[in-house]
DNA sequence: ATCCTCCCCTAC
DNA sequence: TAAGGTAGGGGAGGAT
């Protein structure tokens, strides 16, 4: 408050004379005002009054207010005892009069002859309910409750009928405030007598910062800020009511304890296979990240739209738009639901800890004068704001306010909606009402900001902000326009955001230059679908998400790489410092089968190589959804994707066989098609061709290549597209032209490369350009007219590119204006269903292009001019584009479970196993994942696409990456191999957390997708025998591995638990870190690899910037020999068994488990040289809080075991030591804390149950 | 020239 | 203790 009080009156014209006018007037603007709401704001700073940003009534004397929606009026004549509503006139008259005036005259109409207008007036004379700001009288809290009562007794019958107190009142009231004790509002003082009063101390402080504020009028405006800033951080530190804060605590803190989302103790994931689903659920950035997809799927859910419709769209017309926001959205929910907290400095954060590194959702606006802010660690947040209240998540109510307000606009985040009121009334006005309704119904504020646009609208809410509403901005808001800018644009009487609007673009180019000129009329990035349109594109993707839901055709996964000599994350459990790594793999077709998905992200999984203990964070997103057109088609006249082509190697060789016999004219199109089949291929396909070529007649006809143009017309595109499908089934299918022999075991793609090599370019380089262009004319030729579908791409591709850029726009034009009449009738999910190079050729010919940037489609054709303006200029590539805006589907942990080892997770690691047991290559092996396939065409084309693009990968990485950035991936390449080697436990059950983490992030980010959770487990369940084979071998390995319970392993549990602290926490603050030395010499600071920037400030998810980035370190004990990574005593997940079976696929777990964990304390060998050479530390050393986590999960589960073992034999000595021993260690030792004292509790709970009284470890009571 | 992949930045 | 996600725009640079 006082931060900005400083900063409105740093802004006031000289002049102007400072007065306590209002001294006792706290004002609280609501929807437009003239002055405005800053005006206004500004002064009452210069006269003394308060301004409040939220309407409360216990701090609000005066509501100011130019009109009134109907609804606001009606909720205000319902109150009680209703806050005067007064017109902002009064402020400024009875500035001019040197006198608070009597509101009377200001009272806004709607309230003056209503039937609230009694109790109005008994309010004006005095409300006693109505109080000052506490934070006024801040400091001398606990008196406030009763001063209430005896002011409601007191000072109630005082008034005059003109709203003035006597003389009395007023100084008993002044006085009551000098002691502290609120006074009542008081309309009229003395101003002499109030400037010859002493202001209480906090309030004396404030002046003597206003004062030396004024001194610093001169400096820039950004100093007064900060120092406006500061000075408000000071002094309010002691503003606030005592007890009301402690009542605001005290309900704060119970609303955490009863906030489930984070109780009970973390259950590790080998009983929780739902990780990913908890940890999502309690994730604040999962929920906003979501929510635009929920609501949307609810709105398409819920048909028809209340309330009028905005004038229709028309060219030439503007716009009106109204952009809302939700004022601290997730604080002021906390508010309505407790209005405690309003006026408390509040922030919504999972912890309260003053030292906790959780990160603050959002802050009220109170919390916000000291600092506090969205994305801040709350310890920060507590350093800058002591007394502020915490409070925790309520997502279920941000939903329902949400969706209240939601009802019938365009939402764009949990807290934003955009509405169109184009022709509907005074913008303002309108906004007004809807805000009021916002508040009526949600409790919370809103504010707006109307425009010609989206982004306009949305500019201008900035600046209503907190709680008002903004009409044009300056055109000094524009980005690139600054002061010189704004000053040509003056000269030209531009001086609002409208009036750039309303010039021509070729105006504003001519003055600022054709780049700047085009800039500042920035259209929305999509055109806005009216209301109406809404309703008919939601229903639409409500029919199509019906049917199919959304298919994607590209899979990224994302991975987060610890990076090698990274420091413990700042960040409880976070990720630290990483490199972040992604690959993508591009299907033929969209799938939506988490299966497939599953498997692919598998396989991307491998293909980056990372060892699994260094992954931090692991993403999945599916893009070029079929859902949106732009990003699933092909721009018309791009070449055929040249990967396509091993697909068919025989067709081919074919072409190339012909090319080489140099005898083009005896070989047909049609004869190549067929060239490498086997006898039985051929035999069939002898019977088709006869059927096939009438079909190509048919074809041709369909394509209307054979027809005139008006029966062309009627050719039905079902009937098209069903023929071709027929067709496309007699065409020999890659599949069974490569199964031919000798085409199959060789890659096809340096065959290929081989082959095209020895024989096209020697051609080329050979002959001279005539016979070349000879060459090309016969090839034209020969292929002219040829339906492209009819053509295997490889021969296509092996085509030199002129003549195949001929061929594929003669192919296109051939078709083009027959399609492109019927383009809006394209069912994508019928194109969808076709081979991909049919599909392909429909989508060249219809026009379909990918449209990225905001190009034109190049089409081929040139006739789509006629076709724009026939559909309303929808803009570029604009072909249904209402079908969908959404473009990818992301899911993300950056926290991977420790133990994430459910039945899938296994599955797809051993899966991956079995693979490798078998020495097969990923693509081909999985046999019953083959079979269950179906056998299409387009699988073929798949499992070659993929092949081809990971060998791409291999090739380009090869030769662009150098020096030493390559050396550091290879050898993390090299890394990820040897981890691969090992058969053991501890492998596998790294390999299963990866697994399992891609099957939640599968089945949760798909749900978005409109996918069934059921259905994604049920997929996920039908893995191929092979895996169930693995997975019951794993569980007798483990089974194995298991402790014998009947030993005397308490003792041993014992001895390890007192080695392992001692290994882990060497400098006894609760957190195993390593020692680092930085940076290391053998790496030079500046060689991180390109996308190597980590927790840079303002980067990633959090806004803090906790991690921060520090040259390669190197572990290096005291002695100069290289540290034990400390999760590697940890790292065994049996650690503690004594009693282990030797195992001979598992050598690491042959050892006794004392030994083993003792081992852990020397120098592990095989160090992996990332970075820093072959005598440096592995790129997994340091803290590997996975395997930390691994390790003390795996210790909790072999104590409970112990435990029951001991029990059973009634050993309850031995159960009394060892249990001794875990709470020791779990009192001692943060991050065996919640393990450890779940054992000893579940013990306690299993003794308890069988003898019926507590085993009492120390005669003690150790629970504190 | 244009596409594609990988990556970064940004708002909420 | 603590849950650092999601989705859009856009750039660099290799492949075609
Ligand atoms: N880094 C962030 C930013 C936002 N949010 C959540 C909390 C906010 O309440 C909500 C809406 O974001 P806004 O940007 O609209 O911020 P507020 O509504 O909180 O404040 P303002 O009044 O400035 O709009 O999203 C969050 O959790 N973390
Ligand atoms: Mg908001
Ligand atoms: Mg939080
Ligand atoms: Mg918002």
């Amino acid at each position: 408050m006082a931060a900005e009080q400083f900063q409105a009156q740093a802004a006031v014209l000289p002049g102007q004379q400072r007065t306590q006018l209002f001294k006792d007037v706290s004002i609280h603007c609501n929807g437009f005002t003239n002055p405005s709401h800053a005006e206004l704001k500004q002064l009452m700073a210069l006269h003394s009054g308060r301004f409040e940003v939220y309407y409360s009534r216990n701090t609000v004397t005066h509501v100011i207010c130019s009109n009134l929606p109907d609804a606001k009026v009606k909720q205000l004549q319902k109150e009680r005892s209703p806050t005067p509503v007064v017109r902002p006139e009064w402020i400024v008259d009875s500035i001019k009069a040197g006198r608070v005036l009597p509101i009377e005259d200001y009272v806004l109409w709607q309230l003056r002859d209503a039937p609230g207008q009694q109790k109005l007036k008994a309010f004006m004379q005095v409300q006693p309910a109505e109080l000052p700001p506490s934070a006024i009288y801040g400091g001398h809290a606990g008196a406030v409750g009763s001063a209430v009562e005896q002011l409601q007794a007191v000072a109630a019958p005082a008034a005059t009928p003109d709203g003035l107190l006597p003389a009395g009142a007023t100084s008993t009231a002044a006085g009551a405030a000098l002691d502290g004790h609120p006074g009542s509002p008081t309309f009229s003082f003395d101003v002499r007598t109030q400037q010859q009063r002493i202001p209480p101390p906090d309030f004396q402080q404030e002046l003597f910062q206003q004062s030396l504020q004024q001194q610093q009028q001169q400096q820039p405006a950004a100093e007064l800020t900060f120092e406006g800033d500061k000075s408000g951080l000071r002094y309010s530190h002691a503003g606030y009511d005592a007890e009301e804060m402690q009542r605001a605590q005290q309900i704060a803190s119970k609303m955490r304890a009863e906030c489930d989302m984070l109780k009970g103790p973390p259950r590790s994931s080998k009983d929780d296979p739902k990780f990913v689903d908890s940890y999502f659920r309690a994730s604040r950035l999962h929920y906003i990240g979501t929510y635009k997809s929920r609501i949307e799927a609810l709105m398409a859910s819920s048909a028809g739209s209340e309330g009028p419709s905005p004038a229709p769209h028309a060219p030439g017309r503007q716009r009106t738009i109204v952009h809302l926001d939700m004022d601290c959205f997730f604080a002021a929910v906390a508010e309505a639901e407790n209005p405690v907290f309003k006026g408390k400095p509040l922030a919504v954060c999972h912890s309260a800890s003053s030292r906790g590194t959780g990160e603050v959702s959002t802050s009220n606006y109170e919390a916000r004068k000291y600092g506090v802010r969205s994305g801040m660690m709350i310890s920060q947040a507590k350093e800058l704001c002591p007394q502020l209240v915490v409070v925790p998540y309520l997502f279920e109510q941000y939903a329902s306010v949400s969706e209240k307000r939601t009802a019938c606009v365009q939402p764009l985040s949990c807290d934003e909606a955009y509405l169109d009121i184009t022709g509907l009334g005074d913008p303002l006005q309108l906004a007004a009402e809807i805000r009021a309704e916002i508040e009526a119904t949600t409790g919370c504020t809103a504010s707006a900001g109307v425009g010609p646009n989206l982004l306009l609208a949305r500019i201008a809410t900035e600046s209503a902000k907190p709680n008002g509403q903004m009409m044009g901005l300056d055109v000094s808001k524009l980005p690139g326009v600054g002061w010189a800018t704004g000053k040509r644009l003056a000269e030209h009487d531009i001086h609002s955001v409208a009036d750039v609007q309303a010039r021509s673009k070729q105006f504003l180019q001519m003055q600022l230059g054709a780049q700047q000129g085009a800039m500042l009329q920035v259209e929305p990035p999509r055109a806005r679908k009216s209301v109406g349109a809404e309703v008919n594109w939601a229903v639409e993707v409500q029919d199509r998400l019906g049917q199919a839901g959304a298919k994607g055709r590209t899979l990224t996964l994302k991975l987060m790489r610890r990076k090698p000599g990274a420091p413990e994350p700042v960040k409880h459990m976070g990720h630290g410092i990483c490199d972040n790594l992604s690959r993508s793999v591009t299907l033929a077709s969209a799938t939506d089968s988490s299966k497939e998905i599953a498997s692919h992200c598998w396989q991307l999984l491998c293909a980056l190589k990372v060892p699994f203990a260094d992954i931090r964070g692991m993403g999945i997103t599916v893009t070029r959804l079929n859902t949106d057109i732009a990003s699933s088609s092909v721009r018309p006249g791009a070449a055929l994707p040249a990967r396509l082509a091993p697909a068919a190697a025989g067709q081919r060789d074919a072409f190339v066989a012909f090319f080489k016999k140099d005898q083009p004219s005896q070989v047909s199109p049609q004869q190549a098609q067929q060239g490498h089949m086997g006898e039985e291929e051929q035999q069939h396909h002898q019977q088709q061709r006869e059927q096939q070529q009438q079909q190509q007649h048919k074809q041709d006809q369909a394509l209307g290549g054979n027809l005139p143009p008006r029966q062309q017309q009627d050719v039905g595109q079902q009937q098209v597209v069903q023929q071709q499908m027929e067709l496309a089934h007699s065409i020999p299918r890659p599949q069974a032209l490569a199964a031919s022999p000798g085409s199959a075991k060789k890659s096809p793609d340096s065959a290929r490369q081989a082959r095209l090599e020895t024989v096209l370019p020697r051609q080329a380089a050979a002959s001279p350009a005539a016979e070349d262009a000879e060459r090309r004319q016969q090839l034209l030729h020969e292929w002219q007219g040829v339906s492209l579908s009819q053509m295997d791409a490889s021969v296509l591709d092996a085509l030199p590119w002129s003549v195949r850029k001929e061929l594929i726009e003669a192919a296109a034009q051939r078709n083009a204006h027959h399609f492109q009449e019927r383009q809006k009738q394209v069912d994508r999910s019928v194109l969808d269903a076709l081979p991909l190079l049919l599909r392909r050729e429909l989508e060249h010919a219809y026009g379909i292009g990918r449209a990225r940037r905001r190009l034109p489609p190049a089409g081929p054709a040139g006739r789509r001019g006629d076709k724009a303006g026939h559909h309303g200029g929808a803009g570029s590539g604009g072909l249904l584009r209402h079908v969908s805006k959404r473009q990818r589907i992301d899911s993300f942990v950056s926290n991977p479970p420790p133990l994430g080892i459910t039945g899938s997770g296994r599955a797809l690691a051993a899966a991956a196993a079995a693979r490798r047991e078998q020495q097969m290559s990923l693509s081909q092996v999985d046999p019953s994942v083959l079979a269950e396939l179906p056998p299409e065409v387009r699988h073929e084309v798949v499992q070659q696409l993929q092949q081809d693009d990971s060998k791409q990968h291999t090739r380009r990485q090869h030769r662009s990456r150098l020096g030493q950035q390559h050396d550091e991936e290879r050898a993390w390449q090299q890394r990820w191999e040897e981890e691969r080697q090992q058969q053991g436990l501890e492998e596998a059950e790294l390999a299963a957390v990866a697994g399992g983490t891609v099957c939640g992030l599968v089945s949760r980010g798909m749900n978005g997708a409109g996918l069934e959770r059921q259905q994604v487990d049920a997929d996920l369940e039908q893995l191929p025998d092979a895996v169930q084979q693995f997975l019951q071998a794993a569980d007798v390995v483990v089974a194995e591995a298991r402790p014998n319970p009947a030993s005397s392993l308490a003792a041993a549990l014992a001895e390890c638990l007192q080695q392992l602290p001692a290994q882990l926490d060497g400098d006894g603050d609760g957190v195993p870190a390593p020692r680092l030395r930085s940076p290391s010499p053998s790496q030079e600071p500046g060689s991180r690899s390109r996308g190597s920037r980590d927790a840079p400030p303002g980067s990633s998810g959090g806004s803090s910037s906790m991690d921060v980035d520090v040259p390669p370190t190197q572990l290096v004990g005291v002695d100069g020999h290289e540290v034990v990574p400390a999760e590697e005593a940890a790292a065994p997940p049996l650690a503690g068994s004594d009693r282990l079976q030797p195992s001979p696929q598992l050598p690491s777990l042959q050892q006794d488990g004392v030994q083993a964990v003792q081992r852990q304390a020397k120098c592990r060998e095989g160090s992996h040289p990332i970075g820093s050479g072959a005598s440096s530390s592995p790129p997994g050393s340091g803290f590997h809080r996975p395997r930390v986590q691994q390790g003390v999960q795996a210790l909790g589960s072999s104590i409970q075991h112990a435990a029951a073992a001991l029990l059973a034999n009634r050993d309850l000595e031995q159960l009394r030591l060892l249990l001794l021993a875990v709470r020791r260690l779990a009192q001692r030792h943060v991050w065996f804390a919640t393990t450890g004292g779940a054992a000893v509790d579940a013990a306690q709970a299993r003794v308890q149950e069988v003898y019926g009284w507590r085993l009492r470890l120390e005669g003690l009571d150790l629970s504190r």
